[in-house]
DNA sequence: CTCCCGTCGGTAACCGGTTACCCTAACGTA
DNA sequence: TACGTTAGGGTAACCGGTTACCGACGGGAG
């Protein structure tokens, strides 16, 4: 039924092999003899199979990307952004969705799903560090986020510590002592929320002043519900605080939703940080401090790193780097802004 | 090099016929023999390869969704729910976006990138009513958002007109007379933007209310930078406004940023309402009272059609359905909250 | 007038599943 | 014992590109 390059061929009164040459650019064609080949194209309205083409050529010309939720702000925006890259590269985005569940990604380092795709970047929430070696995959990996305990596995990181201890500074600097954690859970494991909450701590320590516990809101999940459900536990508990760090934005969000639902004054009853920088904080009332955490920056390194390993054709080898991008503060009205130090 | 059917029908001792009729569930396997070949397959670590399945049966498993910018919530919640309706019925969902440009858009509905997937789900912006007859393709395809002028497409459609004229009641209920529109550019089309603008016009008319088309700010493209920029400019005409209608939620929280900027409270001196209910608009300071279009409906039932008809091998026929899926206010702060009328 | 070479294009095998069609063995029945 | 029936499984063609390999043709050099 649908037309296929025989069918082309014939019309044209050439070969397959000359209809393929011409469909792919390849040198040696007689412009006549393009010329032709492309007419007949159009009149039979010929359009490539890709199922055929990606079973020769054992390439698909597609990446999975696999993130927890594409309605997280973060996510959905570093999506668009290794979509955007991807198509540089002429490579088209195949979405997986997780939940963070762990059982569902590691369906997807596995599943036959996988394998319609060239590669895949993968940014894991759910995954356990005895995970680790399921990531030690034969087909080419780029992994986003914490870092993998150890191995061959690509692997593009933020400077989550370095980016926490800006901000625990920043809020030391504008005179904070009382400050709340919106988001921590585990503090122990290579996840962001625990390298979020040492870099902060760390800065904390740095001044002397310890973390007190009861101002830690925890979060399982990072959304705006569970940081406003975690900021009114730690406001019921009745320790003063005169700042809230969420450990991310829209934990944040969700924390100065309470505050301002509770009447407090952002910033000058309560001033609040939290990390990502989605697009949003810069529009909230006030306007959200935040960390840059390079995303743009982070989505085309995954892909470039994940397209060179593909065009390489070496699925893993030694070759795993780690490559950090740097976190930058961002100061917005939510501390107090730009201005003078309060 | 990769270890194929025939690999693992050769250890397992019996037959390709029979190693497909294991991996595909079909009947007519004795247990030991089934046994046996699960084994070889494990043994082997035997992985299907797509392209070659997707060769032999004409069909992917994939659908193509292409929407303007993902990075925009109403298009990363809807994405995230139609790749969960799409797995719900085993199909995986490949990203396309198309900045919401023309060319492009055309571009989707005829590359040969589209020929990978089985059907596509698609969310036009920049087509004009005299590219309707584009959409009259020869694969499974359904339309989200307004209507193609007509033709056999399916389309799942919300209730924008309905939507909107429920905020203009709304607000003039809540004793606004002097309410501001930002978003709107083209109020003749049947894009979104001229909808919910003649539902909103109308509302008033009703009302015997005349909309002063110095308090209209238009914006192309609908996010919070545009539409701060065009809620300073009916600000800047100087005539004044008790209330502000975003044609979408965006639109409607970047407007709410200006007015805080220049001390205007809300909803005190100035009401606000958009359209989308984002789940931003849940958690801005105040809550932004908006129009929640049945999203989630429209993600599914897109999905169903769209499944439906490549099932049914029928790409397009004479059946194009229009769905039009009901609205629903949702009164919130910004508007003064669901509690009595001012 | 040959020979050589580069250009252009044809032939057919191959990628790895699916499946129409056929055969066999085993069991039940007359 | 002979035969019918059916479950189980084998064979090979086919899906529609890609490409290794081969051959023909035309022009310039010797």
């Amino acid at each position: 039924m649908p037309v296929t390059m025989r069918d082309v061929a014939r019309h044209a009164g050439v070969s397959v092999k000359t209809v393929s040459n011409v469909v792919n650019d390849f040198p040696h064609v007689s412009p006549s003899t393009r010329e032709r080949v492309l007419a007949s194209i159009s009149v039979l309205g010929y359009r490539m199979n890709f199922s055929a083409r990606n079973l020769s050529l054992g390439r698909t010309g597609m990446i999975t990307l696999a993130v927890p939720e594409l309605r997280l702000p973060y996510f959905s925006e570093l999506s668009d952004e290794v979509i955007v890259a991807a198509a540089e590269r002429g490579y088209t985005v195949l979405v997986e969705r997780t939940g963070g569940v762990r059982e569902r990604e590691l369906e997807v380092l596995t599943s036959d799903r996988r394998r319609m795709t060239d590669g895949l970047i993968f940014s894991p929430l759910g995954l356990r560090p005895s995970d680790a070696h399921r990531l030690e995959v034969d087909y080419p990996l780029v992994l986003l986020g914490e870092r993998a305990l150890h191995g061959s596995v690509h692997h593009v990181a933020m400077g989550n510590v370095a980016g926490a201890r800006a901000v625990g500074e920043h809020l030391l600097e504008r005179g904070r002592r009382r400050i709340a954690v919106v988001g921590s859970y585990d503090t122990r494991g290579a996840g962001a929320g625990s390298l979020r909450t040492q870099g902060f701590t760390r800065a904390l320590a740095d001044a002397g002043i310890e973390h007190d516990p009861r101002r830690t809101g925890e979060a399982l999940e990072w959304t705006r519900t569970t940081g406003a459900e975690a900021m009114r536990r730690v406001l019921d508990r009745g320790v003063g605080v005169d700042a809230v760090y969420g450990l991310n934005d829209v934990l944040a969000l969700g924390a100065m939703r309470v505050l301002y639902e509770r009447g407090l004054r952002v910033p000058e009853d309560v001033a609040v940080a939290g990390f990502d920088d989605i697009e949003e904080g810069g529009f909230s009332c006030p306007s959200l401090t935040t960390v840059q955490p390079g995303r743009p920056e982070i989505a085309r390194t995954a892909v470039w790193l994940l397209v060179d390993r593909i065009a390489r054709g070496a699925p893993a080898g030694p070759g795993g780097r780690e490559l950090v991008v740097a976190p930058e503060l961002v100061v917005r009205e939510s501390t107090g802004g730009a201005g003078e130090p309060a």
